[in-house]
RNA sequence: GGCUCAGUAGCUCAGUGGUAGAGCAGGGGACUCAUAAGCCCUUGGUCGCGUGUUCAAAUCACGCCUGAGCCA
């Protein structure tokens, strides 16, 4: 029962690496919140798992705001750096790599893979003239342009007319390759809404993109040209391959491939889909480089139905959401309460309330009721109860035995929110299943062997839930288990040799005679003053 | 301007031809193992607007309105 098939293989999954203009705002810890759950969900797998994020440092925008800050660039990026880390490390995300384009050894992937592409032919020198957007590092068409020649997406700043000599890539030659990739991998751009975009995009015909620029110095100089420097993009990308490296490694394509590579999947915000989903593959096909297996572009964040944004004053800082509330509320709300993939919004009332039905009164109450049950009916042990007293049909067991193929399809399909709601589907069972079979009425009336089949069921159900929904919630489910009698904790690495998916995602595992733990409510209801 | 998607209960959403559903929030009730939680019952919707197709439309067609996105 319950147990689910699923070959082992190498997982490696990347956020994008962040741009270090400002402290992680909140998307940015949305993307990074899933990106570790699908991780720790392929540990539990037994995956041999790599989950890369870190940060995109170069550029003139990061040159001009060290500047205005007054402090050397490299400084300002290592300030940033340890702003996200911090966030990283309170969201409770278990990362692999943390990828930093300014680092030494980033420069050596990015010449040698330049190098791959410049012997292909693909790139070439051309004049570009227009109208630049610092802030986009983009090239802007002028019919887009707000009036007063001010960028339509950073609508405070004007753009600057540039012409120079630049190093294109060419991006044409693959117009049709990209088109076969599309046709052939049709899950390679995720959801769909995004796939159709890029199609759309891409069929009305591509053309190459500039990936030097000239009067910069914040970043790499271009192989071929050192009077260059190399676009930020160009080189972010490539972040990702330099991730792969370990950290005793030389920093040759050839170690940084050798394990890890191709990438299962990029999470990006929509926003950056053309990079990933257009501009990465051809640059990969033009060194010879296998691609990624899927791209997955998720939605906005809105508060309270509004974009957010400086200059509206309405952020939401992660910081302050993740002191307040604690990680796991955080992870939660925004991994179950919002469809992964579609636009989704935060409203504190929304926020607090989905956090005290599901977690605390559903899910955490019914561990605190049922335990408190067992320490007095059962000795503080978990029952013994011999297998075939749960008969097939028992509303429990025969709901708990396919949770895993649904959670593990769910994961599959980045649907965190459907893993949640499959998970408390369980939860609201075993509620409902200790009010219809009264285990305090049955033991007043000396129904022991009764009382005890009923507390097993609700127990075990109660594990299965925590479990399924460890990469969501980690802490909850360490508390979970360990109040369950279970030693380990749902951060451990090796946390799919510890508690096996095999075995744990199925529903009767719990051991008979078990020592519990104490209770204690393990997600305490957010109460708000009237 | 072109194209795409969305508009269903206070909130978040499911429902693709046959007399409107879920979760949360709101109201009431019985219980007591529990984090005044859980359980049961319940209020609440001219399914954005209009025209059409059909015996029958939230569901199909056309038009419109509103919002979001893509068009280097």
């Amino acid at each position: 029962m319950g147990s689910v098939g699923h070959q082992s293989s190498t997982f490696a999954v990347t956020t994008p690496l962040y741009y270090v203009n400002a402290l992680p705002h909140i998307g940015s810890a949305y993307t990074t919140i899933a990106a570790d759950a699908i991780a720790r969900f392929h540990r539990l797998l037994g995956d041999p798992v790599m989950m890369i994020t870190g940060t995109d440092e170069h550029g003139q925008k990061i040159q001009r705001t060290a500047e205005e800050r007054g402090v050397a660039p490299q400084d300002h990026c290592d300030e940033i750096v340890s702003g996200f880390q911090d966030l990283w490390q309170r969201l409770n995300i278990r990362y692999d790599r943390f990828s930093r384009t300014t680092a030494e050894r980033h420069e050596a992937i990015v010449k040698a893979f330049y190098q791959r592409v410049w012997e292909n032919g693909d790139i070439y020198e051309g004049r570009q003239q227009g109208w630049y957007c610092v802030s986009c590092e983009e090239f802007k068409e002028e019919r887009d342009l707000l009036k007063g020649n001010l960028c339509p997406i950073h609508t405070n700043k004007e753009v600057e007319w540039r012409d120079e000599n630049n190093y294109f890539f060419k991006l044409s030659k693959y117009q049709e390759k990209l088109e076969q990739l599309y046709a052939g991998q049709p899950d390679f751009i995720q959801p769909t809404s995004r796939r159709n975009e890029v199609l759309s995009f891409v069929q009305q015909g591509l053309q190459d993109f500039s990936i030097s620029r000239v009067n910069l110095d914040w970043g790499f100089p271009v192989p071929s040209d050192p009077e260059h420097t190399l676009y930020v993009w160009f080189d972010a990308l490539l972040g990702y391959v330099t991730a792969l490296l370990e950290p005793e490694d030389e920093p040759t394509l050839d170690n940084a491939l050798k394990q890890w590579w191709p990438i299962n999947i990029h999470l990006i915000g929509k926003d950056i889909l053309r990079f990933h989903a257009v501009y990465w593959p051809a640059m990969l096909m033009s060194a010879g480089l296998p691609l990624p297996g899927r791209v997955f572009g998720h939605g906005f964040l809105t508060k309270d139905g509004q974009k957010m944004g400086k200059s509206l004053g309405n952020t939401l800082d992660p910081l302050v959401l993740v002191d307040q509330y604690g990680a796991d509320a955080v992870r939660f709300y925004f991994l179950k309460e919002i469809e992964f993939g579609r636009d989704g919004d935060f409203n504190e009332t929304r926020f607090i309330n989905v956090l005290n039905a599901d977690l605390a009164n559903d899910l955490g109450n019914l561990l605190n009721r049922t335990l408190k049950m067992a320490g007095r009916y059962c000795d503080d042990k978990i029952p013994t109860v011999a297998p075939e007293t749960f008969e097939d049909d028992h509303p429990l067991q025969s709901k708990g035995s396919g949770l895993a193929t649904q959670v593990q399809a769910a994961f599959d399909r980045l649907a965190f929110s459907e893993a949640c709601e499959a998970a408390l589907g369980l939860v609201r069972a075993s509620n409902k299943y200790l009010d219809d079979t009264a285990p305090w009425s049955l033991y007043k009336q000396g129904e022991q062997a009764e009382t005890e089949a009923v507390l097993y069921a609700v127990l075990e159900s109660v594990r299965l839930a925590g479990y399924l929904l460890s990469p969501i919630v980690p802490s909850l489910a360490t508390a979970i288990y360990n109040q369950l009698g279970f030693e380990g904790n749902f951060d451990e690495l090796a946390i799919g040799q510890h508690f096996p998916y095999q075995t744990h995602s199925g529903w009767g595992l719990l051991p008979g005679g078990q020592a519990l733990g104490k209770a204690k409510p393990i997600f305490q209801r957010i109460e708000v003053e009237a």
